[in-house]
DNA sequence: CAGTCCAAAATTTGATCATATTGTGATCAC
DNA sequence: GTGATCACAATATGATCAAATTTTGGACTG
């Protein structure tokens, strides 16, 4: 894809570990990955010398890992010295719901322009592999492939801010969706990606938008009923 | 010398035991201050070192600080080792438009109803001092009441996540809007905040959401102008 | 005598710093 | 121009200090 990634790699060639990433990275892209697929429960205290002990690394790297993640909303803070995962108030789900639908499918209608054939191919190839996942009753591979198809979508609207914005978002709500998919298993899980789909085949942008809004939509009201309902 | 005047400047705060906040807190708070309201230019490098010198703390706090930072998208990584202010192009501008308008707006909307008569004299108070930063040219006052307009606004929507993205916005182009206040003077500066005010004197959320959005359209666009004459 | 409550020690965790190591960009010789 | 070398800045660790929580022990009350 992008040429100037590869001489990049190469230059690092010696250390053949597959990235030379400094630690701090690593540690933050380690968390980040737990947190965007729940593999951290809301409310789960988030303690710096546990990380160290568990990732092998010393402190540094650790807190600036945490700190990027409670600027990211990921993690927050709690007063008292203490970091914990986030636990969401239906408020909360309400507003991320406003904001994902106004940013999602501006992200969308954006990508209409740019997506080729091949690249709507690609988005329907993780389609099919999502719907097996929720078949299977696969949480984590759902959560996995559902955002690969978002994140991958928004790619290509070349829109570095709002994908920015959009991440954040996903970063928050990611320990409560798992919670919420565990409850209610994956089949009431939404996906109205062969409605999106169909309408980025058809280079409908104001279409593809409206079913983005309705995913986002539905997902969240998932996490709404199973807040009150807990 | 005056490693400690820009931490100790937070006396102005209501609260005595300021000096109680961690390092990493304080250095965090000063850094955003000086990238909110324009103290620092885009482009400008920042470095660790240079940050431990000149506010007299060791490296950890301020790395802490600068990770956050750069995760607030206030600062940038330059892939090698470097980290820098911002330089927006105008797809930058373009995108943050759609968004703090979406955003902001619905702040508006949802502070309407939340706003008792004295808070909407407290933020024509603001307003007022506004209007003599502008009469008077100074740049540096300007850009804090209006964020102080804002902030005081958005902060009755009861809306944390939605005020947190605009927060968010704000830090990124700061500078950037600095520069077109020292570029152009502080009389083509837009302010809308009267037809603000007017629309949520009447509880009208819907006219308090439109002035709002046009009160950033224009402050944008006057960033994005800048951008391409220069 | 048992249970509760409070205070103070002990333990755990966080915050900061000093220092060693590593990587980057720049300079200078060739 | 190419390549070795040098200076500087960033990264990472462990030590040390401070704060908060938990545990413990004893006294007091019922």
């Amino acid at each position: 894809m992008n040429q100037l990634d590869l001489i990049k790699n190469k230059a690092s060639s010696p250390q053949a570990e597959s990235g030379k990433q400094p630690a701090h990275e690593q540690v933050y892209q380690t968390l980040r990955s737990q947190i965007l697929f729940g593999e951290l429960v809301p409310g789960q205290p988030v303690t710096i010398q546990g990380l160290t002990d568990s990732l092998g690394v010393g402190m540094t790297p650790v807190r600036e890992a945490i700190r990027r993640l409670i600027s990211d909303g990921a993690l927050v803070f709690q007063g008292n010295r203490r970091v914990s995962v986030p636990l969401l108030t239906s408020d909360d789900i309400e507003q991320m719901i406003f904001a994902r639908i106004s940013i999602e499918s501006e992200l969308s209608r954006l990508a209409t322009a740019n997506l080729q054939a091949d690249d709507i191919d690609h988005l329907e190839h993780i389609d099919k592999q999502l719907d097996h996942m929720i078949a299977d009753g696969d949480v984590g591979g759902y959560l996995r492939l559902n955002q690969a198809f978002h994140e991958s979508l928004y790619s290509h609207a070349n829109a570095a801010i709002l994908s920015d914005l959009a991440e954040r978002l996903w970063l928050r709500f990611g320990p409560s969706l798992r919670v919420v998919c565990g409850r209610f298993g994956t089949q009431s899980l939404p996906d109205r990606h062969k409605d999106i789909i169909s309408a980025l085949r058809n280079g409908d942008a104001e279409k593809a938008a409206k079913a983005t809004a309705q995913d986002i939509e539905q997902g969240m009201e998932l996490i709404s009923e199973s807040l009150t309902s807990g």
